[in-house]
DNA sequence: TTGTCTGCAAACACTTTGCACTTTT
DNA sequence: AAAAGTGCAAAGTGTTTGCAGACAA
């Protein structure tokens, strides 16, 4: 059985800033660009971990005054960055998790339901069986999420067992 | 490249039906076997379609008085059938979906972002992957999910295009 | 100026919980 | 009789919305 290539994932070369980016997408919708929508799209783009929309908004709230943004402007952002391209999202243990999409490579997860770390890692043949399946069923496939669960290497030893196995 | 062979999904043989199997797991933890998890088993295992809390709670709702069962024990029944392996569950949408896990084979699904259909499928080569990719990163794999999304047929020719593409 | 955006508070959908009463064992 | 389960109403959680005032274009 073969795997396909495996490697760190990090940053790719792309053209323009999370940023103007975003200001792009913005103004090509009729949409402004706000004080709040950029200071969410900078402090997104300076995490390089997964994190979801209260985690940041309790990051913002540490920062000086000018720099915040209201709950519901964060969630409404994050929305829009979904939409731009910026952000992929997706739902574990029944809330909405972010991670940057523009600029990265496709990837899928392992998740560990023992201290809940998502893992990244590749597969191109994953994406090949998607297509293979999809067109036999008559489907245009857009994308794919493939998450695999189990315990690493440390929750397997440690007595603390995992719990949250069913909230995948 | 090659995909496992795939074939339409059924019943297996298994030993027990599935409120045998429920009642056996009930007495071995010490819990009651009750009309309200009786009623809820039976119903389920008439189905054999995913569905929801709020939607076999709604059939329910439309059976004769004693068949019936309140939103809590729906919910806390549905959890421990779970436990029992009898239903898989998986997030869709923002809401928990079930599917029927004893005596099924492992699968996973292709979902169509216009009409929310779900589409079931295996593949060998999936599990595959993930013991290796798992196994690479000292992980032990318990389970994996796979969801590939796009449009069938029907959406992708109909006029009323997919909506909800970024709530997988 | 014009129309969008923000923040507040309130509403939401889905799910879980506290508790007095009922039922299984 | 003892222990566990049920249903009701109420509380939670994460997320969304209506609307008046604030602000970008």
């Amino acid at each position: 059985m073969a795997v396909a290539s495996e490697f760190p994932l990090g940053r790719v070369d792309v053209a323009l800033t999370p940023r103007e980016r975003f200001a792009e997408f913005l103004q090509a919708r009729g949409k402004r660009v706000t004080r709040q929508r950029q200071v969410i799209v900078d402090h997104v783009a300076r995490r390089h971990e997964h994190f979801d929309a209260e985690q940041l908004l309790a990051e913002l709230r540490g920062t000086p005054e000018g720099a915040r943004a209201s709950r519901p402007t964060v969630y409404r952002t994050l929305a829009e960055m979904v939409d731009a391209g910026l952000l992929k999202k997706m739902v574990l243990d029944g809330r909405a998790v972010y991670e940057h999409d523009y600029g990265y490579p496709q990837h899928d997860h392992l998740y560990c339901t023992g201290c809940r770390t998502l893992i990244e890692f590749t597969s191109d043949e994953v994406t090949q069986i998607c297509n293979a399946v999809a067109s036999r069923h008559q489907f245009r496939a857009q994308s794919h999420r493939l998450l695999v669960s189990g315990l690493c290497d440390r929750c397997r030893t440690s007595k603390s067992r995992a719990r949250h196995q069913d909230r995948i």
